[in-house]
DNA sequence: CATGGCAATGTAACCGGTTTCATGAAACCG
DNA sequence: CGGTTTCATGAAACCGGTTACATTGCCATG
């Protein structure tokens, strides 16, 4: 494995032209540069990252803040895989690595220095934040630190901080209006956890709908889960009560636990019961008759990330406002 | 950012007892072990991973080679969301983070180097490969290279790789078995691709057990698909001509699609074709009537690969034979 | 009481790059 | 033609650690 001292010594000139062949070619002349090069080549020359790093303190790495603790909420959602995918894609495609940050060894589990100890010690350049909404201390700690920060469908803002995330609201106008397209009067809704943004936009947008078409949603007709199947299950038990003909849940697997729950109490869907998710994850084209649902871009928004934080990392400065993508309708046969 | 410097000075040691108050906390005497550490601690001090890379050619960071370029196939099984979570929390334990890597771009995208140029540029200390199946020569060329690798349902072996597997031959047996049980005497089945190494366990599993229990299987009754959806909705029209009572397909997603294939047929589910799958994908449980399967430990895979890969950084030789997780069978209503 | 061994620590070389500053040669200018 | 720029390059400090080796003081031993 050669180094940068070999590399000169073979091409007769100093380590500090090599370097400059590198890292700034243009001002080197045409003709050591070839020599410089070739010779690389031959002997198969690769700058050590972490050398660079040192002298830089930059490390051409992206920090991934992912909570995978099985006793924190949020770390598993059918998508991430999506965005997780088109995150790396675009990533890779600018020369940035991802790096899937454990916890600081040294903070305790719960300390609020674990991610942001992690990050310094690397010299991570930057952070992607999966998160789900639980404002955990820790992720805070990186915003305090002006640390770059992207965080996906999480409110934050900071200097250094942007979010990237759906057009929540917008999707819940587009379930609303769909619904009320259809002809739905008695109409219900399964949220999320009101505390979280997502949930609670995707709530504000439906209710908007709803009152500007005149059918303005009662607190009754709405239940919340934890955006996981059981939970939409439970809430849809609750909501049949009020025999609802159409229901709105802002989550798909929420709504493939409704569908259950509307099946066991012998209704049909559409028939007597129409429903509409949000998220658009691999199930809901499966589960029969197909699930009306409000796609996000997952693509979309794992490339997002990745140039929002390409363009800080370049100097911009961070977007103030969340950057937002839209959401799609999608029919299928539950509506 | 205070460094080593700095806290020695501070302490009134040398730099060298600082370092050994981190690393070899046995050899410093407690008085001084004990003033370092509250001062680091006063002062926050971390030490830099890229000095300490440089210095000892240990980077603590694992390497993730999944190739997540379009062009190419096996980067999306729905499944892998929960063996990289697993994988990554195991490392994280072990205070060893994961690196995504980006193929080199000093190499082609094609380039045979793409991979190893990545690790070795990073000191990244083993990889973990998810591939799917195409022995991509740039795989290759990290188990020449003599880099530790663990390789996940790939049979790759060498004197520093090792591969995870699910138990694929007795989960083809664990499914022939359950359809012999429910008395089926005219079986069919949809394999992977058949040059893929789970594809070819599987089915010589299930076609041993049919043989052993005097029903072999025909050449006919046998259709390849590529894991994904369509793929088993085309291969269960091929073979409907040949009206089984019961079909063994390879993957869930593919089980999916067949299904889809019997139902336009007119046919129910289990009552005129049983179904089974393999892998329990999280779409098992919700498409009605529930699709009955041969599970994969996922959890367990990611696990274990970060145990070989800890096991072999810690100087074990890689095991010649693949770690075998064994597979689980879910009764649910298809069969 | 000299001596050898051990425990604790310091000194300094080294890991492989980047970058500031200095230098020499060539080009340019009036 | 002397003086000033400009261009290409080299020398050396520096980034922040690790570690081989040297040094010191102390204690047990013969």
């Amino acid at each position: 494995m050669s180094s940068i001292k070999e590399l000169a010594r073979r091409c007769g000139v100093s380590v500090a032209t090599v370097s400059r062949v590198f890292n700034t070619p243009e001002i080197v002349s045409p003709g050591t540069r070839r020599h410089v090069l070739d010779m690389a080549a031959e002997v198969g020359y690769l700058p050590n990252e972490s050398a660079r790093t040192l002298a830089t303190k930059k490390s051409n790495m992206v920090g991934l803040v992912w909570d995978t603790d099985h006793r924190r909420p949020g770390w598993r959602h059918p998508f991430l895989q999506d965005i997780l995918v088109a995150l790396k894609s675009a990533l890779s495609a600018q020369g940035l690595h991802l790096l899937m940050l454990a916890p600081d060894r040294g903070a305790g589990p719960d300390s609020r220095q674990r991610f942001l100890r992690a990050v310094q010690r690397h010299n991570v350049d930057g952070v992607v934040i999966i998160d789900n909404g639980s404002r955990d201390p820790a992720v805070l700690a990186l915003v305090d630190a002006e640390v770059p920060c992207v965080a996906l469908d999480l409110r934050f803002t900071g200097p250094t901080c942007t979010s990237i995330t759906s057009d929540n609201a917008g999707g819940g106008r587009l379930a609303a209006q769909h619904l009320i397209d259809r002809g739905h009067h008695r109409i219900a809704t399964i949220t999320g956890p009101p505390e979280t943004w997502p949930a609670a936009e995707r709530l504000a947008g439906f209710r908007a709908a709803l009152t500007e078409a005149g059918q303005p949603l009662a607190d009754a007709d709405i239940a919340s889960g934890d955006w996981y199947l059981d939970s939409g299950y439970a809430a849809m038990k609750r909501l049949l009560p009020r025999s609802p003909t159409a229901v709105f849940a802002a989550g798909d697997e929420m709504a493939v636990g409704a569908m259950r729950a509307i099946h066991e109490a012998g209704l049909r869907i559409p028939g007597d019961i129409a429903i509409i998710g949000f998220d658009d994850i691999e199930v809901a084209a499966l589960v029969p008759p197909g699930l009306t649902t409000v796609a996000q871009d997952k693509t979309g928004i794992g490339t997002a990330a990745a140039e929002a934080i390409v363009a800080m990392l370049l100097g911009s400065p961070a977007p103030a406002e969340p950057t937002t993508l839209p959401t799609a309708l999608i029919t299928r046969g539950s509506t």
